[in-house]
DNA sequence: GTATATTTGACACATATTGTCAAGTCAAAT
DNA sequence: ATTTGACTTGACAATATGTGTCAAATATAC
């Protein structure tokens, strides 16, 4: 249910580095990392950053998961989020 | 900065109603139901299908204003928004 | 079994948002 | 120039939302 965690944990993993590692990379107790990886909890905006450079993953990248994962989260449940979101791409584009 | 804000005094005024009526129809302060058309609050999911009862306008079409709204007070600010949003929309699409 | 990694739920704490009140501005009427 | 009515503003308490931690619970490997 949330791209960023899922792909923070991939990269995690792929690296083979411990939950409390990165836990204590970003000064954070360990229970509040695993449920952000699993969607539970979100991270700020720096923190994004900071694991961008601390698994030398592309930050772009990264921050486009966690904004695309803040707009789906306004939109759970309304059946017309398509057209809100269509609607908010228009405007965004001027 | 606010599209159903906007939206909501346009009708209001082609209506010919006051801001006291509608407040008094919503039961909120008129200072409230002023923040709201000028985007400096937010309406309820309800209080939108609510005016779209009392204004005669499709529900739909506001609904559609108010996530607009949403989404992209998410993204204010983010120089991704781009991305972000589209990354979202095409997961919304699936 | 023990040890280590992760998850879970409950909770206190912090931050953000809401709605109201009282005072303010503004324009039109008198 | 004062009054009146419509709307706006800022400050604030109330409420709602979100955050991070702790202790206990699972899970997995040894």
């Amino acid at each position: 249910m949330n791209e960023l965690g899922q792909e923070l944990r991939k990269v995690r993993e792929a690296k083979n580095i411990l939950l409390r590692q990165v836990s204590s990379f970003l000064e954070v107790d360990t229970a509040l990392m695993s449920k952000i990886e699993r969607g539970e909890r979100n991270l700020h905006r720096d923190q994004v950053i900071k694991l961008s450079e601390y698994y030398n993953v592309s930050q772009s990248k990264l921050i486009t998961l966690w904004l695309s994962d803040k707009v789906l989260n306004t939109l759970v449940n309304e059946p017309l989020a398509i057209y809100g979101i269509k609607n908010a791409l228009k405007k965004i584009k001027k």
